[in-house]
DNA sequence: AAATGTTACAACCGCGTTCAA
DNA sequence: ATTGAACGCGGTTGTAACATT
């Protein structure tokens, strides 16, 4: 048995809002208010449309001090980073951005935003790939001009790069994967992994900002996001889980010891493999395009339609959010920092 | 100029949550 | 404690406008 419906779906108009009634709702609201009760308002102001959709037109379109399209620089940095830190939660990041609604940044997300980032990404992948091939087409140059004679002069087989071999060149040359290219990445991985000056650590600092009517959840989100955008350090937020995914990688410390790089490196491609969401992180890295190599998931980014972007951090952060939640004493203070605190 | 494809956005739908009776 | 109505949210759909072939 479903649920019985708002409204008599027969005797109710549907689609476009008329002048006429938008006319209608907006000054019934301005004069006297929605009245507690969305369901009756429109048979008390003879319109035929459901609660619901008069609901959504007032809070949408007819509310004042809606703003519509134009956004700037810094309201798609703001909508991207939230995004990437806590996923589709369109109230939330509307909530940061006074006069824009959560439908219209949702839509202004799945129409723009998101092949924005797209284009951006793959631009950066591709200067990456450039300098890489570069790098290797040098140091073949280099290593021919060694050449003994009588060897083979050439292989037929085009030469590439295999893990190894990137591994060597950038224990060599470690501007080529130096620690900011291993924290772009782990921040791609698993969202921002670690403070630059304090380690990683999850929801450690928690500020009481006011979110009256909230749920607990949407608070400790809420907060997580302001906490990151307040600050100039990357996000803090990661913690034992998270942590564990990569048990002898050295990214939980401020400075990366060279010598950890290639045991990272193994574990980032092993990861790669046993989860194919991630590869487009490692495909730059790598300088190969292993999203096209065959495996499932995330053959291609056209056709996952942009799902990667949460490639940038959004499953793994609410996973850990959410163990983080299910670990949380239920008697415990909200605010109470100790409980978030930095590890030791 | 017509057909077809793409984009942008308004609106709808269903489900989880909240809250009052 | 239970129940059901209403709310709020996020995903999805419908469609008009625009672009391309």
């Amino acid at each position: 048995m479903g649920r019985a419906p708002c409204c008599d779906k027969a005797s109710v108009k549907k689609g476009p809002w008329s002048p006429e009634e938008d006319a209608i709702l907006k000054t019934y609201i301005e004069q006297h208010g929605t009245g507690g009760n969305w369901i009756a308002l429109p048979q008390k102001i003879g319109l035929k449309r459901c609660g619901k959709s008069c609901r959504l037109r007032w809070l949408n379109y007819l509310r004042p001090n809606i703003r519509h399209g134009g956004f700037s620089e810094e309201e798609d940095d703001i909508i991207c980073s939230l995004y990437i830190s806590i996923g589709s939660r369109w109230s939330i990041i509307a909530a940061q951005l006074p006069g824009r609604t959560d439908n219209d940044i949702k839509n202004y997300w799945n129409t723009r935003l998101k092949k924005k980032l797209l284009g951006k990404q793959r631009r950066e992948q591709a200067d990456r790939r450039a300098s890489l091939k570069q790098e290797i087409m040098t140091k073949r140059e280099i290593n021919e001009s060694f050449m003994v004679p009588g060897t083979i002069p050439h292989q037929e087989s085009p030469y590439w790069p295999d893990v190894q071999a990137i591994v060597m060149n950038q224990n060599q040359d470690s501007h080529l994967m130096d620690q900011e290219s291993i924290r772009d990445l782990l921040d791609k991985l698993g969202g921002r992994l670690y403070d630059d000056n304090q380690g990683p650590y999850l929801f450690t600092k928690f500020n009481n900002y006011s979110l009256e009517g909230s749920s607990r959840q949407d608070q400790v989100l809420y907060t997580n996001s302001v906490d990151m955008l307040s600050s100039s350090a990357p996000m803090r937020s990661m913690d034992s889980t998270c942590c564990s995914q990569f048990p002898n990688s050295n990214h939980n410390r401020p400075n990366m010891s060279q010598d950890g790089l290639e045991s990272l490196l193994v574990e980032l491609g092993g990861l790669a493999c046993s989860n194919p969401q991630h590869v487009e992180g490692l495909e730059s890295f790598y300088g190969m395009d292993m999203a096209a190599s065959g495996s499932t998931g995330a053959s291609s980014a056209e056709s996952n339609s942009w799902g990667n972007i949460s490639s940038l951090g959004y499953p793994q952060l609410v996973s850990d959010y959410e163990t983080c939640l299910q670990s949380m004493p239920q008697d415990s203070s909200f605010e109470d920092s100790s409980f978030f605190g930095r590890p030791q």
